[in-house]
DNA sequence: GCGCAGCGATGCTTTTCCGGCATAATGGAT
DNA sequence: ATCCATTATGCCGGAAAAGCATCGCTGCGC
């Protein structure tokens, strides 16, 4: 049995007349009688009743016509699903992601992205920086929207930057840095520093010992957090001022201040974390896409605030 | 696309080498290579990759595989069903009844029928006895079983008896008739009868009329009933006698006592009733067959009994 | 480093089978 | 009885699938 016979007698069941079927088919007559006998031999059952007057179906051919008919869409949706999954508009997607430094990244590139291709579904994976790392690496995720990952944890990753946050000191509203426009480095000195835990922000801890690195006096450490949400409530309850990157101005509302270190040290890149060898789905070079030009849209009203 | 082309396609899939899938599709290496070629160039695109080991599958290929399993399977039980729908031994069977009469054959033949051939459903229809008949003539069933139509409700139908119960009267325990062991015809002619609405029996009336007509008087009718079991409480109430088949035993339990008439009237006909002209779909004809060996059993039981 | 083995691709031939044309057979309607 | 619409059959040509021989590639073992 092949495809074929299925399409000649569903055409013929709809038309319910040879003659008329394989002028819709664009084939001669005598050629569809045969197919469809040879269809009725191969199973064993007649499927229609012939007559001078056209055809009818028979109990087991409407039965049969209905399989035949989920069969052919089937089939058309199997070649289609597949096509689709070859241009990035099927499929699964998943995307790692640090939280914080992609909060305004993300949404505005999924937001897109699933009006695009809504058919993609993406899984998004909230994790660590060294997990994110491990799981491009090994494949588990495709691609990492991410901070610049650094030192080892970089190894055999592709990075691109897509958009870089100044590096401010946050503090809280009654601070006297709230006051300030920008906030001399020097000035840090007397004051406590509220922190993420090493342990899962090894590459934040880098950053800090680089922003730090011109300062002549170690800052006193006031806590560590274990994560954003913690280190705001701390921050905001006065035990002292944190380093972050200007996006957690989108977090922090009016919980704190940001304010912008004179002279200011190198940015927080955050970009498209991918393995250096390694495919990279249609999907996912569809989402890249999306995340470039939700770079492009903070870029310009980043610009456009600042003039 | 053919279902060749996923054949041949999941063949090699699971072979993940075209000389081996070659072997056992029993078909030339190349004859393979040139099928999944085509199918790859009609989707559009490349679903294996080929190196000189052997043959890994890209995404696509694998999203591909699933689809054909599945369409492979689906054809495969699309072809199976039909032939069991011809064997009768798939689909729906519409099978009338009325209740007392078959309430010996019924559950016996229907409990061997879906144990021989489970997958086919058996809608059964409880009706009256001229709404069976109609039933039968316009297709909406496809057989009944149920007592002999009489006159008009027969016409274009055809009926095979399966089992004659003889006509019984019955009547309370301790109703004088009760301590009997068969009732002389005349002895009724001092009873008030129970019966069956005539609307909805007119058979039953129609066996009635010809029971009760060698007497000379006409009964009085004590009420009427809109069914068995309304039925059985009057006469167990003590507000008359009614004249029933045998097959009334199995209802009545201990409510009432049955005893046989003398001389004995013509017995109640229990059996199939189908069109005349019209189609017996193979599940119809097994079921018949098993009503038939059901009668049998039955049959056999009662002479048992009886010697 | 070289040959060899295994695998898929290619070129050509053979075979199969599908499609087309002409025409017969069928059976209801006039 | 004849006609008409419709399906079935016989035959032929061609497309396409299968088979055969061979080539090219690559990795492995000697």
């Amino acid at each position: 049995m092949e495809l074929r016979h299925l399409r000649y007698f569903v055409a013929v069941a709809e038309a319910l007349n040879f003659t008329k079927a394989a002028a819709i088919l664009r084939v001669a007559q005598p050629a569809l009688s045969r197919q469809v006998r040879d269809l009725e031999d191969e199973i064993g059952v007649d499927l229609m009743a012939r007559s001078p007057r056209g055809v009818t179906l028979t109990a087991e051919g409407k039965l049969f016509l209905d399989e035949a008919r989920d069969l052919l869409n089937r089939a058309g949706e199997a070649v289609e699903k597949t096509r689709a999954l070859a241009r990035g508009e099927f499929g699964e997607l998943h995307v790692g992601y640090s939280p914080s430094p992609t909060v305004e990244l993300l949404p505005l590139a999924l937001g897109a992205f699933q009006k695009a291709v809504p058919r993609v579904i993406v899984r998004l994976h909230d994790l660590a920086g060294n997990e994110l790392a491990d799981g491009v690496r090994n494949g588990t995720l495709e691609l990492a929207v991410m901070q610049r990952p650094l030192n080892a944890n970089g190894v055999g990753l592709n990075f691109e930057p897509l958009h870089a946050y100044p590096i401010c000191v946050a503090a809280a509203p009654e601070h006297p840095f709230a006051k300030m426009k920008s906030v001399p480095l020097e000035r840090l000195a007397t004051e406590k520093l509220v922190v993420f835990r090493r342990r899962e922000y090894a590459d934040y801890h880098a950053l800090l010992a680089q922003v730090l690195r011109d300062l002549k006096t170690h800052l006193p450490i006031a806590t560590e957090c274990d994560g954003a949400s913690s280190l705001i409530t701390e921050i905001a309850a006065g035990r002292g001022i944190a380093i972050l990157p200007l996006v957690f101005e989108k977090i922090v509302g009016t919980r704190l201040k940001l304010r912008r270190l004179t002279p200011a040290p190198p940015s927080q890149e955050v970009g498209i974390v991918r393995a250096l060898q390694g495919e990279v789905t249609p999907a996912g070079e569809k989402f890249c896409g999306q995340l470039r030009l939700a770079a492009k849209r903070i870029a310009g009203e980043s610009q456009s605030k600042a003039s």
